[in-house]
DNA sequence: TTTAATGCAAAGCCTTTGCAACCTC
DNA sequence: GAGGTTGCAAAGGCTTTGCATTAAA
């Protein structure tokens, strides 16, 4: 579900650059997103995005970000309660810890919880496209 | 995360007296909600929900299912795309396997599954209190 | 009779869209 | 210079809320 970044080189440099061969403007508002983006760490909101970047329309950071996910560039996820919070994409396909103190959100991978699912999606006659998994509880700092 | 029925009586029945019994008035509004959702076939929306309930009014459905969400008698769930749906809660826990085509959403239980979730928990110290499985793609008719 | 519940309409959120001005390529 | 982008404001969905009315208990 997510795509693989050079860990060697800059991630709003390689999105950048991947952007323009992509056939996508490179813009000013578009650099800002991807900084502000990269500077937060973890998952964030379009809310906490916007809010980081005073001089960029708020339509506009919606537009990024969604056009960052149809490039696979950030991937979206769907909190308990309905929230939606956006996350640069990892190297792989990983679940999440749900921190429902801090809101913290970490992530795990776990390649037989992946093979488990499958089992299941192909026991069931189902052609399995993706899967999400996200766990909800206290952190180990919040316990 | 859902409670149980007992099998022998009627589900709306079943309902309405656990509901008086906590204080909640048991209305005609009330007990035609529950007349509609237990005739829908699995999860449906608020939007169902309504269409079927032309002479209840939309914010007595959202209160309504709000309500028997929080007495634990249905229970909600997040799609891919953010959508909300609510389904009769099922004696046990149980994960979903959600069509992209048909937009069917159908269940399935895995103690395998549920077990492996717990002990990555309990490997990074996370005190689990729920969790979510979502499988996508499509089912068996549609593929 | 008392007071929770209802229904309507209005208000709130969050997100998308229309469109003129603007900026990449 | 051409056409994709931006930003603003308006419009859209969906959900909640205020309030007078209605109806459980």
């Amino acid at each position: 579900m997510c795509d693989f970044y050079d860990p060697d080189v800059n991630v709003t440099d390689t999105v950048t650059s991947r952007l323009a061969n992509s056939g996508v403007r490179v813009t000013g508002a578009r650099r800002e997103v991807l900084r502000a983006i990269a500077s937060i760490e973890g998952p964030f909101t379009i809310e906490e995005l916007a809010a980081a970047l005073p001089e960029v329309g708020r339509a506009t950071v919606y537009r990024t970000v969604k056009l960052l996910q149809e490039s696979d560039f950030v991937c979206r996820m769907v909190l308990e309660d309905g929230g939606i919070r956006y996350e640069l994409s990892q190297g792989d396909h990983h679940h999440h810890l749900i921190c429902s103190q801090c809101g913290r959100v970490s992530e795990f991978v776990d390649p037989g919880l992946d093979a488990i699912i499958q089992a299941n999606a192909d026991r069931r006659g189902f052609d399995l496209a993706g899967h999400s998994v996200e766990l909800y509880g206290l952190c180990a700092g919040c316990r």
